[in-house]
DNA sequence: GTGACAATCTGTAACGTTTCAGTATACTGG
DNA sequence: CCAGTATACTGAAACGTTACAGATTGTCAC
């Protein structure tokens, strides 16, 4: 009968991390008692909370993230989710930088959720959503329909997405304003005397495509110059495809005087295909391009920039899902991020 | 008494997703049979551990992470602890795609754990042994003696390093064999015909800063070129920094004629400056360079590249964690990837 | 028929947390 | 002095899992 029962009392015992059972047995008080103290709940005596508050940051007590997870089913976690092959590089890190910004002064861990293209890009989230492995999820490459955010929606998975739908749900989101974008720059082009445009576009399918496009058609009609139609590939090819692409575009008679690029790594394949085809930028034609780093005025100093800051979507779209999980309303945590300015524009929800 | 008890034996309820004792409801065992059954025990009969586990297929039963975390401590989760402000942009993505690679056939997920450069790099490595928020861990940017690594060997803690250390101590690490690289590219340049060569240093401080110096002096020597010193500046610098040091270096009467660049961007950087000082690369001057994606070849054809493949970093140091682990020995997961070569090669364990 | 033993299976407790339903004490108004 | 009530605290149960210590069979040698 006398078992190895070193056990029945022992709290105290130096065994790992403190938890609540050890913050009870230093203050005397109740498991119950310390974890309400620990949380500024009410019918707490002002004097126990703050002792017991004080006893907890001396010992630097850290509430096991497991047990609140088991108990509460939160998880304490944000997923982002990527397309591992398709998504462009320094996007990939300045989100995530963004991202873990705004997480940095919370509790909540940034996990990331990789799906291959050849996979269903719904699978990842219903393991999310089917497992609760996340409190809330970050998608990108966002499409007008997007069966992911309908999806999550459904289930009611917190979520932002990075880039508009057009289902006439909503949302939290955070978008460049593209329209904005592909317009400035037909301007821009225009007033270099450029007549004869070219787009090279983002992957068809994703929302912005759409906004892009119709920003470049708009902004053509204004200044009346026309297009010359890119037709075959967007920014989601090859570089060596895009090269060759604009290569022959640039041999024919009724070649582009100028060029709007979607992205940073398509432009220097553009810029490649153009000398390809002995013309010279800045000279025979002009080339206006997005970039999320400033490093294409030192490829060719010629060539035409708007800047697009992805550490920021990363952060407002953080923020935008954790006020979601705080209970704010979805349609007021969009947010636009203006072509010409660096800094998100707040809309007021429609 | 007839209290709202309908919840004694009701364990069939279609809420939410399938624990042990839903399977171990409709198999009629007990719920730790189920439990063994589904990791292959032993003691439990073969048709019995069939039974179960196609039942489990078919309702999709998957383990609790919170359960098996409280219960077990693993947390099945690797933690990738990057430096928010100074990390090569595309190398992160890359090395989150191929970390993701490994990890996607098994139960382990991605946390991504931050830091800001003005922070203790030690800090984050705490925080995640003291809350035992990761399995496991990754590390960059090491240093020779390296008191992340040192503290973690000491807790106990599975990591491994991008990146060797000098330490005397022994774990898991996957470098990129820049000894090589430096000589090689030294070679290359002295096939060219240069003889008086700089070479844009990594972040000193780092343990490949070493390891390319070292390189870059033996081949001088071999090849009987001097160097021409590229002081102060080294890749963490700004470009403009760079730039202005390059051209700076280039007006001199003692300029180099030829460089080594360790990373990509800072080798947009040295082409500017050459350029700014009036001079013209594969004339004047060459330049080899490291890169992790293709694109140096669009902005200067003339420039000499060697790729390093940071997405098999990645997927390198991702199995190394997780073979540590697994009960590998730690010396056994030391990989070096060649220079010359995309592929990495093992080695044999001095 | 009995004891030993292997083969299968099972209940209980515990991990750390929060929620629920209390209990004990002191104070209030009458 | 009592009922009523507010204040401050507490134990038990539960979340899903696994480890431990059995329990129940059936088989076999003797």
């Amino acid at each position: 009968m006398d078992r190895q029962r070193t056990d029945r009392d022992d709290e105290a015992t130096a065994k790992g991390r403190p938890t609540l059972k050890t913050l009870a047995f230093m203050t005397g008080l109740g498991v119950t008692t310390v974890s309400r103290a620990l949380k500024d709940a009410p019918e707490i005596g002002a004097e126990t909370r703050r002792r017991v508050q004080l006893v907890a940051k001396q010992i630097g007590y850290r509430p096991n993230r497991a047990g609140v997870r088991l108990r509460t089913g939160r998880t304490n976690v944000i997923s982002l989710v990527l397309n591992t092959d398709r998504e462009i590089m320094s996007f990939v890190s300045d989100i995530i930088y963004g991202v873990s910004e705004v997480l940095a002064e919370t509790p909540y861990h940034l996990i990331v959720t990789p799906y291959s293209g050849s996979q269903d890009p719904l699978e990842p989230i219903r393991y999310l959503v089917e497992t609760g492995s996340a409190d809330g999820v970050i998608i990108s490459r966002t499409q007008p329909n997007d069966p992911r955010a309908r999806y999550m929606l459904e289930h009611g998975m917190p979520f932002a997405t990075h880039g508009r739908t057009d289902m006439g749900l909503v949302h939290p989101y955070h978008d460049f304003d593209n329209h904005t974008f592909a317009m400035e720059a037909v301007r821009r082009l225009a007033s270099l005397g450029r007549r004869r445009l070219a787009l090279l576009t983002p992957p068809p399918g994703l929302t912005y495509y759409g906004h892009t496009l119709n920003g470049f058609a708009d902004a053509l009609s204004e200044v009346g110059a026309s297009e010359v139609p890119f037709n075959t590939v967007s920014i989601d090819h090859t570089i060596e495809q895009i090269r060759s692409r604009t290569a022959q575009l640039m041999r024919r008679d009724t070649r582009p005087d100028g060029f709007v690029s979607s992205g940073a790594a398509a432009t220097l394949a553009i810029v490649a295909g153009i000398e390809d085809a002995g013309l010279k930028l800045g000279r025979d034609v002009d080339v206006v391009s997005k970039q999320s780093s400033d490093l294409l005025h030192l490829f060719r100093p010629e060539l035409l920039v708007v800047n697009e800051n992805f550490r920021l979507a990363g952060s407002e779209l953080a923020r935008a899902v954790l006020g979601w999980i705080g209970g704010a309303a979805p349609g007021s945590l969009q947010s636009l991020s203006a072509a010409s300015d660096v800094l998100a524009v707040r809309l007021p929800v429609s």
